[in-house]
DNA sequence: CATGAATGAGAATTCATTCAT
DNA sequence: GATGAATGAATTCTCATTCAT
C-alpha cells in the first residue's frame, strides 16, 4: 500500500561509474526540478528555469547529466518515491489491521505533503502529464500501475479478512489516489489550505467507504 | 450539483453578429480542439494540430475565429459545460432525495463520459492545467469554484435533512470531483475501461461515504 | 512652392468608369486610412484597422477598391496634397515678394496642420517610410521630388531678384520641409504643442536664414 | 550640444558577466542590425534579415543574446550614441564661442554620417518610429528629449551672452535636428549626395538663423 | 566537468489578399 | 457591390539539445 523501492541502480546510467560530483550534481538538479515543477507545472518547467534554480549557468549542464527531459523526469519521480516510501511506509507498517493502515497511508501522504509540499506536487504533475504521453515513458506508467496493484492486493486481503466490505478494489484505490493528489495539487497554490486536516477528513471518508456494511 | 448554464450569449464576440458559417466554423474548431486536447493534453494541443484535425490549412484560421488560445479554451469549456449540463442536470432533477441525486450526478457524469469520451477529458485537461496558471483565466477557476460551491450547498442541505452524515462537504465534493476526473482521464487512453461500471462503483463508494452512520 | 495638382485621373484605375458609390467608398476608405496612419503610424496601419475605422466589416472591401496597399497609400498622399494645395496655395499667391511667400508657405502648412492634424501627419508618415522602400513606389518619391524642385525654382528666382541671399536652394528647401514635418509629427502626439506659434517661429527662423546678408 | 554618454554598464544584462564571445556576438548582431535598419527601415528590419546579415543561421540566436526586439533596438541606439559622442563631442569642445560650437555640432554630425552612413541612419529610423510608439520604450524618448534639453540650454547661454539672437531655442534645436536627420536619411539611399557639403550648407544656414540681427 | 554559444524546430499571431456567395 | 471566410507567408519568441573550448 505504498511506493515500491526504486533503488539507485534503476537510474539508467549512461555513466557506469558515477563520481561523487556527478551524483551531487544530479541530486542538485533533481531538487531544482522538483521545485520548479511544483511552482510552474510540468510543461512550463523548462531546462532554463531549472538550471537557474539550481544555480547553474547553463542548461547544457542538465543535458550533460541527464539523457534528455524524460530522464530527468524519471529521476524526479524516483527521488520523490524514495522520500515518500521512507516517510509513509513505516507509518503504515506500524499498524496491523487494514483500516488503520489505510488511514496511515492517507494521512501519511498528506502529512508528507505538509512537510514537503513541492515533492508530492511535482510527482503529481509529472504523472498526471504522463498519462497519454509519449510511448517512451510507458515504463513509468507501468511502475505507477505496479504500486497501485500492490495497494489493490492489500485491499483484497482486507476484504478476505472481512475487515473491508465488498467493492471493486481498483476503483477504490484510484479514488483514494485521486483525492490525495487533488489536495496535493491545491496545496501548492493555496497556502491557507490545512492539508493535515484534509488528510484526516479523507481518511474518515474512505474509512466509511471501505468499512464492511453491518 | 451540476454545471451552471453558460449560454451562447456569453461568448461575446469580436464579431457582434455571428453568421451561420462563422458559428459553424467556430463549432468545428472547438470540436477539433476537444479531440486534440483529449488526445495529447492541454499543452501539446497546438493550433497546428487543432487546425489539421479541423481540416484547416493554416493556424491563422483559428486566430481568425478566436481571440487567441484563451478564447478558444474558454469556448471549449463552455461547450462541454453546455453538453454536460444538458445531459446531467435532468438526471439529477429527476430525483428528490439527496442520496439518489448524488448517485445521478456521479453516474450521469460517467455515462456522459462513455458517450462523449473526449468532451469530459478535454475539460478536465483544461481545468487541471489552469490551476495556478495565468491570471488571465482566473474567471475560469472562479466559475469552477462556483460550481463546487453549489454542490457543497446541496450537501449541507442533505446533512441538515439528516440524509447525509457529518463530514466536511468541501473535502467530499473535491474527492468526488477528483475521482470522476480520474476515471475520465483514464477513459481516453484505456479503451477497455468500463466507464459506466466504474461510475456505479464510485456511486456506491460515495453513497457509503456520505451515508449517515447508524 | 506648393503641391502639384494630382487629379483624379492619376488614381490609376482598374475601373475605367468609377461609379458614384465607388468614388464615395474610396474617399471614405482614404479618410479612414489618414486617421489610422496619423494615429498608429504607417506600418501599423493595417487594413483591419482601416476597415474598422471606416465602418467596414471586412478588409476585403479595401482590397476590392484599391490595387493593394500601395494604391491606397498613393491615394492618401494625393488626397492630402489636394487639400494642402487648396489651403496653402492661395495664401502663397496672395503675396508678391518671395520673403512673404516663404512665410506664407511655412505658416500655411502649420495652420493647416492645426486645422487638420491627421492629414499632414499621415502624408509625412507615408513619405518618410517610403524613402528606401520598394521600387514600386518610385513614382511617389519622384512626385515629391518634383514639388521640391518647384520650390527650389522659386528660391532661385528670389536669389536672382536679390531678395534672398546666396545659399544652396536644395539644402534650404529640404531643411524647411524637415522642420515643418518635425512639428507635424510631434503635433499628433503632443496635444499641448502650439503648432501655429511654432509655425511663426519657423517662419522667422527661415526668414533670417534666407535673407540677404547686408 | 551632443549625445550624453551612455556607458556600457547601462546595458544591464540578463547576463551579469558578459564573456568576450558574448560581447562580440552582441556587437556583431548590433552591427548587422544597424546595417539592416539603415537599408530597409525600422519596421522591415526583421530578426530574419538581421540574422542573415550577421551570418547567423537562425533568429533564435538573436533572441538568445537579446531580451527581445526592444532590447536589441536599445543597444543599437546606445551603440550609435557612443560612436556619435566620441566623434562629435571633441569637435564641439575644441571651440569656445557658441557660433563655432554650433557649426562643429552640425558639421560633426554630417562628417560622422559620411564616415558611418548606416549608423546615423539607423538611429534616426529607430527614434523616428519610436515617437508615439509603445510605452515600453518611453525611456528612450526621454533620453532623446534630455539631449535636446541640453542643447537648448547651450542656446540659452549663447543668447544671454549676446552671441545668438532672440528666438525660441526649442524650435531652433528641433529644426536643426530635423535638418540633420533629413540629410542622414537621404544619404543612405543617394550615394551621390555630398553629405559634408550639405553639412557646411546647413551650418551656414543655421549660423544665419541664430546670429544676432544687427 | 562546466560553460555558454549555436542550432533548428515549433509556437501563436498578424497580415494582405483572394474568392465564393 | 459587399461580405467575411480562407490562405499562406512572415514575425517574434521559446525550447531542448549539441558542441567547441
Amino acid at each position: 500500500m505504498q511506493a515500491k523501492d526504486s533503488s539507485t541502480e534503476q537510474r539508467a546510467g549512461r555513466r557506469s561509474r558515477a563520481s561523487f560530483t556527478e551524483t551531487g550534481r544530479r541530486a542538485q538538479i533533481v531538487a531544482a526540478a522538483i521545485d520548479v515543477i511544483a511552482e510552474v507545472g510540468y510543461h512550463r518547467a523548462s531546462f532554463a528555469k531549472i538550471a537557474e534554480r539550481a544555480g547553474l549557468s547553463s542548461t547544457g549542464m542538465i543535458s550533460y547529466h541527464f539523457d534528455g527531459r524524460d530522464d530527468l523526469m524519471r529521476e524526479v519521480v524516483a527521488e520523490v518515491m524514495r522520500l515518500a516510501d521512507g516517510y509513509v511506509r513505516p507509518r503504515i507498517e506500524a499498524h496491523e489491521n487494514y483500516t488503520a493502515r489505510l488511514r496511515a497511508f492517507i494521512e501519511g501522504n498528506l502529512d508528507l505533503c505538509a512537510a514537503f509540499p513541492n515533492h508530492l506536487a511535482a510527482i503529481t504533475e509529472v504523472l498526471t502529464n504522463l498519462r497519454g504521453g509519449d510511448p517512451t515513458m510507458v515504463a513509468f506508467v507501468d511502475m505507477n500501475e505496479a504500486i497501485l496493484a500492490t495497494q489493490v492486493e492489500q485491499i483484497r486481503k482486507a476484504q478476505r479478512a472481512g475487515e473491508f466490505g465488498d467493492f471493486d478494489p481498483w476503483v477504490m484505490v484510484r479514488a483514494i489516489r485521486a483525492a490525495i493528489d487533488d489536495v496535493v495539487r491545491r496545496a501548492t497554490h493555496e497556502p491557507d489550505l490545512d492539508v493535515r486536516a484534509a488528510g484526516r477528513e479523507l481518511a474518515d471518508l474512505f474509512d466509511r467507504a471501505t468499512r464492511r456494511t453491518s
